[in-house]
DNA sequence: CTTTTAAGTCTACAAGTGTAGACTATAACT
DNA sequence: AGTTATAGTCTACACTTGTAGACTTAAAAG
C-alpha cells in the first residue's frame, strides 16, 4: 500500500487562529502570539501555549529551541493548507452540487479584480470539455441522484 | 442580543454520510442507511445507529415515530448544508487568499457546463465593482497582511 | 548571589466524535 | 399464545478539541 491515502492530522478551529499569526509575521514567539490572539479570542495565554504545544506535535510549527523566548516558524504554508482544507471540504460533499456552492462562494466573498480575471479564465477554458451533468455521488453505488 | 450569531450544532463527517444518504434518498430507514453505508464505510450496524441518533438530537433528522422501521427524514437540504459548510470553511481563513483556493476549487472540481456559464456570469457582474486588492484578516488589528 | 517574574511544561476536564457492544421490547412467525 | 429475530435504546471507551490552572526553572532585576 502506498502513502497516498495517508491522511495528515487535521489543524483545528483553535490551531487555525494560531497558524494565521504565525503565517502573517513568518515568525513569532508565544507572547506576541497570546497578544495577537488577545485581540480576537478571550483566550487566556494557558490556551495559547497548549495550542501552539498541540501544533508542534502535529508537526505544523517549530521552534528554534531557545530556553526563553523561541521563536516559533510555521512548517507549512498558509496557501497549501488552505487549499487542503478547500478539497478537503468538496471532497467530502455532494459533486453534483459542488458548482452550486462555488457560485455562491463567487458571489459572496470578496475577490479582487485580478482573481476575478484569474477565475473567469480558469472557467472559459474549462468550458469547451465541460459536461452536460455532473453525477451524483451520493449514494454508495450506482444508484440515484440526490435531490 | 439578537440571535444572528447563534451556532448551530456542527454536523460531524461520518454524520455527513448518513445525512448523504437520507438526502438521496428523500426519506429512508436505518436498515437501508445500513445497507448502502455498508457499502462506502466500515461500520457497524451500531455505528450508523448511533449517528442516526445523535444526528436527529441535533435536530438535523426526524422520524415518523413508527414503532418498528421507522422513517427518517432530513430537517435540512443538503443545499443549505453544503452552502453553510462553504461559508464556514472560508470565513475562518485568510481573506486576501480567498480567490487563490477558489481558483484551485474551480479548476480542480468537475464541474457542468451549466454551472460554469452562471459562475462565469457571476463573476462577470462582479468584476467592474472588484477592488483592488483584498485585505488580509489574518492579524487582529490593523497592521501586515500574511505572507 | 538572591529574589522575582514569567516562559515553558504538565495536568485537567468537559464536550464532541468515531466506533461499537449489550440490552430491551416489539413485531412477526409458528 | 409462545418464541424469535431484530429494530431501537443504552452504555462504553478512546481520542480530539476547547479551554485553562498549576508547577518548574531559567532569565532578569536588584
Amino acid at each position: 500500500m502506498t502513502n497516498v491515502d495517508y491522511k495528515k492530522e487535521q489543524i483545528s478551529n483553535s490551531e487555525w487562529q494560531v497558524m494565521r499569526i504565525v503565517w502573517s509575521l513568518g515568525q513569532t514567539t508565544t507572547n506576541e502570539l497570546i497578544k495577537y490572539l488577545n485581540r480576537k479570542e478571550t483566550w487566556q495565554p494557558s490556551t495559547v501555549k497548549t495550542l501552539v504545544f498541540r501544533l508542534e506535535k502535529k508537526g505544523y510549527l517549530t521552534d528554534d529551541g531557545v530556553s526563553r523566548g523561541r521563536k516559533f516558524s510555521a512548517l507549512i504554508s498558509e496557501s497549501s493548507a488552505m487549499l487542503e482544507a478547500g478539497d478537503n471540504l468538496f471532497s467530502s460533499m455532494c459533486a453534483m452540487k459542488n458548482g452550486m456552492v462555488l457560485n455562491h462562494l463567487l458571489e459572496e466573498l470578496e475577490l479582487s479584480k485580478k482573481d476575478i480575471e484569474i477565475m473567469i479564465g480558469t472557467l472559459e477554458k474549462k468550458l469547451p470539455n465541460a459536461a452536460k451533468e455532473v453525477a451524483c455521488n451520493c449514494l454508495p453505488g450506482e444508484e440515484g441522484d440526490c435531490k
